[in-house]
DNA sequence: CGGTTAATTAACCACATGGTTAATAATAGT
DNA sequence: ACTATTATTAACCATGTGGTTAATTAACCG
């Protein structure tokens, strides 16, 4: 019994799963619409337990309609997940600035190597 | 070899891993420096395991030191990530959205309701 | 050299994950 | 009632994950 968090990632470590997020993203779809991309590389039932995975994530929540199981998103978990990352946000900035620094100081060596090697004519 | 992005989210999907990255965010620290809080729950071998997940992630980078092996972030992956988040953005705030349209609606109701019960003697 | 400290590797185990095929359920439509 | 459609469940398999203990490597220190 994973924490909430644990669940939200461990559901987005998977390209499929993600690629039916995004699907779910434009709007409600059924399970088989959403397996219509993988009906190549996969079978129906893997789908399904994708599908579950995301739902135990609180990721999305199945409804009943007739045969179809209309899948909806839900986005509260990546929020949270979104939130908890932000923590870090001021060390990527930082780095990002540290290369710039660093950028700056090679474009300025380069400049005076420049200046040295100008003999022309 | 999954892709980049389901590598970081794995590597991201437990807790213990989340709170070495949490230490290493405040600089960096030796793999016996972040096994300390986790002493009492888990074996060295196992904390190695953890940070080789964080480094095959690209989130960490050991260096070598004498013996000992300080461990640095890398933010990178994590910008990559969140930045895959935003794309959902729009969503969990179009739904913060009608959530707030609803409480005021039900408000509303109530307080209706409250005049239809005001026969205060 | 010999001992101590820091860390990894090896070998193993239980359990989760991601997939399969075959069977089953549930609803719609005729 | 029968059949087709949608989806799930069951049973199975290979591989990955998270942990263990014991052995090994590597560097320092006296």
């Amino acid at each position: 019994m994973p924490d909430t968090l644990s669940q939200t990632f461990a559901a987005l470590a998977d390209p499929t799963r993600r690629a039916m997020l995004a699907r779910l993203a434009d709007g409600e779809a059924s399970v088989s619409e959403l397996a219509e991309p993988f009906r190549a590389e996969m079978s129906l039932p893997a789908v399904t337990k994708h599908l579950k995975v995301l739902e135990r994530a609180g990721l999305i929540t199945k409804t009943k309609q007739a045969q179809w199981r209309p899948c909806k998103i839900n986005p509260l978990p990546l929020k949270d997940a979104s939130d908890w990352m932000q923590q870090y946000r001021r060390i990527w900035e930082e780095s990002f600035d540290r290369l710039e620094e660093y950028l700056k100081t090679v474009k300025a060596k380069k400049k005076a190597q420049g200046k040295k090697n100008d003999r022309s004519k």
